[in-house]
RNA sequence: GGCAGGUUGCCCGAGCGGCCAAUGGGAGCGGACUGUAAAUCCGUCGCGAAAGCUUCGAAGGUUCGAAUCCUUCACCUGCCA
C-alpha cells in the first residue's frame, strides 16, 4: 500500500498543508481521524464538494476515520464570500438543505464493517450555546487583528459592500467545529478547499491554544481548465450531484466534453484508476485524441461514483443512440423511447411550431431566442436542420408517431412528445 | 443623527433632456474549423412574427419628449457624531 499522502499528493489533491512532515508520520502511526464539513448553501452538493468526499473516501479506504460534517449552524451564518454579503436562509430552508445534503452524503463512504464514516451536525453543538458563553470560551482566543487578514474578509473590508457582523463570525463558529471534534472524537486532521485555508488554520489555532495540541490539515487545489476557469459549470450553469438538478445526462456529458488538456487531472482527482491506467489513458490522448477515451472512462467513472452503475449504462445507451452517426428514423421504438427519458420533454402535437416546441422545453429560454437560433442555423428535429422560422411540426416528425428530438447547437438535446 | 458619493441589462462599465433597447469589454449562445476537445474567426445577445410593449434602485413630478432634470423613499459606501 503507497503512503496515503503520496497517493493523495499524486493525485494532485494537496495544495497546502501544516507541518508535512509531520502529518505524515501522523498517517503513518496508526488511524487518525479526519473530517470535513459541508455547508448547506443549496439543496444539493456540487461539483467543488465531490472533491471533498474524494479526499475522505481515500482516507477512509487507507484505514483511517472520517467524520462527515453538514454544517446546520454554519449554514445559518454563512461564509463570507469576498465578492458579495450572503442572504441569510431561513433556519427552516437551512434545516431541509441539512437533512437532504446529510442522506447525499452517505453513498460515497463507508458506513459499515468495522470503520464506519461518522456523520455530525455541528448545530448540536452550538444550538444550546449562549452568545455570553461563545464571546467568553471562544472568542477571547481570536484576535481581530488576525481575523481581518484573512484572504476573504480582507476583499470585503476593502469593498464597497463591507462586511456584516455576523459572516464576520463565521470562521470562530468553523473553529469551534474542529475543537469539538477534537475533544469528542480525537480528530486531528480537518480537510477543504484551499479557499477554506483561513478557516481550517482558525481552527488549528483555536485547538492549539485551548488544548495544546498540534493538529493537522490538509487543502485540495483549486481546480481550473487550460484558461484559468473554474471547473463545475456547464453553461453557465453549476454540476450538482442531486439527479433532480443535474440530470444524469448532462452530468455525464459534462465529464465527457472535458478538454484534452485537463482530462488527466481529473482522471486522478476523482476516479480510482490507477497509475498505470491513467498513464495508458494518457497516452490514448497523444496519440488517438479523436477516440477521447480518456474522456469517456471519466465520464463514466464519475458518474458511477454518484449516479449509480445503472443510470451510466442507461445514459451511455442514450448518449450513443442520441450522438450516434445512425438516423434517428432508424433507431427502433423502445431504443429511442429509453434514449429520451434522459432529456427534457415538452409535449407537442401535429402543428406545434418548432420555436414554441424550443422555448417549451427550455431548450431556448424564449421564442424570440428560438426563432433567433433557427436564423443562427442551430435548430434541429430529428437531426435535420430548420430553416425556416414558423416551421411547425409535420406528422413524419414524430417518430413512431410520438418522439420528436430536438436540438440547438451541437449538443443541447430535448424531446417533444406528442399525445403523452 | 449630519455631510458627501453611489444604485444602468448575467457581470464590469459608458451615457448625463430627443439620434437610447441604451457605446464598449467579458461571460453566454449559434455558425465555420474539429474529435460532442482547445485555440481562432464570423454572427448573435430585453419580450414580441410584426405593429409594438416593458427596461436604466422605488414611487411621484417637470417636459411635446427623461436612464438623463426635480421631490420623496429604500439600500450601499466613506467621513463625522
Amino acid at each position: 500500500m503507497t503512503d496515503i499522502l503520496d497517493e493523495l499528493m499524486w493525485r494532485g489533491l494537496v495544495a497546502q498543508t501544516t507541518d508535512e512532515a509531520a502529518l505524515r508520520q501522523a498517517l503513518d502511526d496508526g488511524p487518525i481521524t479526519a473530517y470535513c464539513g459541508f455547508d448547506p448553501t443549496a439543496p444539493s452538493l456540487h461539483f467543488g464538494n465531490l472533491v471533498q468526499l474524494v479526499v475522505l473516501r481515500h482516507l477512509q479506504r487507507a484505514g483511517h476515520r472520517v467524520i462527515c460534517l453538514v454544517g446546520g449552524s454554519t449554514g445559518l451564518i454563512g461564509d463570507p464570500r469576498p465578492s458579495a454579503e450572503r442572504v441569510l436562509k431561513t433556519k427552516e430552508q437551512t434545516a431541509q438543505w441539512v437533512s437532504g445534503i446529510a442522506e447525499q452524503v452517505r453513498p460515497f463512504l463507508r458506513s459499515d464493517g468495522d470503520n464506519p464514516a461518522i456523520f455530525v451536525n455541528n448545530l448540536d453543538w452550538t444550538q444550546g450555546l449562549s452568545a455570553l458563553d461563545f464571546l467568553r470560551d471562544i472568542g477571547k482566543h481570536f484576535r481581530v487583528n488576525q481575523m481581518v487578514k484573512k484572504e476573504a474578509i480582507a476583499a470585503r473590508l476593502s469593498s464597497d459592500e463591507g462586511i456584516s457582523y455576523t459572516e464576520f463570525s463565521y470562521q470562530l463558529l468553523q473553529a469551534l467545529d474542529y475543537l469539538q471534534l477534537y475533544r469528542q472524537y480525537g480528530c486531528t486532521l480537518q480537510t477543504g478547499g484551499n479557499d477554506q485555508w483561513g478557516n481550517l488554520t482558525a481552527g488549528s489555532d483555536l485547538i492549539h491554544k485551548v488544548e495544546g495540541a498540534s493538529v493537522h490539515l490538509l487543502t485540495t487545489p483549486l481546480l481550473t481548465d487550460s484558461s484559468g476557469e473554474k471547473f463545475g459549470k456547464s453553461a453557465g450553469n453549476a454540476i450538482w450531484l442531486s439527479a433532480d438538478m443535474t440530470s444524469p445526462y448532462a452530468f455525464y456529458q459534462y465529464w465527457l466534453n472535458v478538454e484534452d488538456a485537463s482530462v488527466v487531472t481529473l482522471l486522478k482527482v476523482f476516479t480510482d484508476r490507477t497509475r498505470e491506467e491513467i498513464a495508458a489513458l494518457e497516452l490514448e490522448v497523444v496519440e488517438r485524441p479523436y477516440a477521447r477515451q480518456a474522456q469517456r472512462t471519466l465520464a463514466a467513472d464519475v458518474t458511477t461514483l454518484v449516479h449509480g452503475a445503472e443510470a451510466t449504462a442507461a445514459v451511455q445507451a442514450a448518449s450513443a443512440a442520441l450522438f450516434g452517426r445512425a438516423d434517428l428514423t432508424s433507431l427502433d421504438e423502445r431504443t429511442l423511447g429509453d434514449a429520451v427519458t434522459e432529456l427534457p420533454s415538452v409535449p407537442v402535437e401535429v402543428g406545434t411550431t418548432v420555436a414554441e416546441a424550443f422555448a417549451g422545453s427550455g431548450l431556448s429560454p424564449s421564442r424570440g431566442a428560438a426563432r433567433r437560433t433557427v436564423d443562427e442555423g442551430g435548430a434541429y428535429v430529428n437531426n435535420v436542420k430548420v430553416t425556416d422560422p414558423d416551421a411547425v411540426l409535420a406528422p413524419a416528425d414524430l417518430l413512431h408517431g410520438r418522439y420528436a428530438v430536438l436540438r440547438r447547437g451541437k449538443k443541447s438535446l430535448a424531446v417533444g412528445i406528442a399525445g403523452a
